[in-house]
DNA sequence: GAATTTATCACCCTTTCGTGCTATTTACCT
DNA sequence: AGGTAAATAGCACGAAAGGGTGATAAATTC
């Protein structure tokens, strides 16, 4: 994707030990190069553009601009860079905003330096280093399935009644969803009576939601 | 999330070779239990139930039947066993495939024995583990669908007409809105019309749709 | 201080929904 | 062949939702 040029790393991060550490660590890896580090994201456009970094290390924590805010930006100025975040926990939230807003890798800060270094050099080849605990909840996500997958509820609806439903979901009155499939209106209304005693709700909107909540519609 | 005892593990791989390979390598591991091996996964209904494993490692390519519809069909037999896919490609769209239909992890199968062993306890204790290049992937589809982020359009609601969606969303009728904010129903119906106009929708069901889809709600 | 926005309430009227009950045809099960 | 489930359709009634119009008071903006 890249040459083989050294890799040009910016580090935005409060904590001033940690900054250090990794600067040092970043200065003492061949193939690395150290470009800058900033204890806050708030001069982040001033900054990017002349650092011009390969990967950005960003804390997800700061002060002032947060670095899921910092990610957006980071990405919107220099689409190439990619973004690295470093996080002290896995919070579910945080992991998908980082995720839409461009972020390419999400470390735990406590992960051992040679594997950060590995992780700069994966996303800098088109990687997504993550957690593999970070990764199942993007897959779950992905699933939309609760938690310990033991139970998901079957309501057993007939192939119309799924269709009809899907209608629904659509947003189509009666009058559309029987137009729709050629059907009269008071047969979409018998199939949704059914589907309304089969998902156990009694009006459209709920039925929707549930649709949309718990199947996959 | 499970207690203590040993992992018991079953494959699915036609490469015999690779199977042997493997089954050697598991029963020398210790705190890992070789349950059994199988060149294809078409008896799988018969095998799953009695042997109970925990963690599954299933080709994708196999003669019969695929990887993938075994994979659903194990998550369907036993929800609380986690499917390993192991693949010699990444093609995209079976990764994809593998994980709608409850995989919980994908490696190639050049990955290193330690690799497999230690991802093997990773899925067990409820991570994912896969390859970075893999991860980006997922990414990349999540980050691509939401326009999100940046440019998310602005209907311009009031925080009354807000918090009333708010209430739509929930499945509520007029009548129970009208509580909830002890206001009248009148009033209810006022608000509703103007949110209508301002999402552009026309009936209940289509401003829940809209604002699930688009807004934060 | 005038204009605009927001929140509130009211009345009328039409359409859509939710529901109860019934009935016919098809298709599948055993 | 008889039983069961699904899909179809109809009728009827009351409740809910949606559209139109108008009005008032408070807060905000200009």
């Amino acid at each position: 994707m890249q040459n083989d040029q050294k890799i040009r790393i910016v580090i935005y991060e409060d904590n001033r030990d940690l900054r250090e550490g990794m600067t040092f660590l970043l200065q003492a890896t061949p193939g690395l190069e150290f470009a800058g580090a900033f204890p806050d994201a708030t001069n982040l456009e001033m900054q990017i553009p002349g650092l011009k970094p390969d990967v950005v290390l960003m804390d997800i924590d700061m002060p002032g601009r947060s670095g899921i805010d910092a990610a957006t930006i980071v990405k919107a100025l220099r689409p190439e860079t990619q973004v690295l975040m470093l996080t002290v926990f896995e919070d579910e939230e945080k992991v998908f905003q980082a995720i839409r807003n461009g972020a390419s890798g999400y470390l735990l800060k406590r992960t051992p330096p040679t594997e950060i270094i590995s992780a700069i050099q994966d996303v800098h080849i088109g990687g997504s280093p993550m957690t593999s605990t970070i990764a199942r909840r993007v897959l779950r996500f992905f699933q939309q399935q609760p938690p310990s997958g033991s139970s998901r509820p079957d309501y057993d609806l007939s192939p119309r009644e799924l269709e009809i439903l899907k209608s629904m979901v659509k947003g189509y009155s009666y009058k559309l969803i029987a137009e729709e499939h050629f059907i009269s209106v008071d047969t979409v209304r018998s199939h949704i009576r059914h589907i309304y005693e089969k998902l156990q709700v009694n009006s459209k909107t709920e039925a929707v939601l549930k649709a949309l909540r718990e199947k996959i519609v």
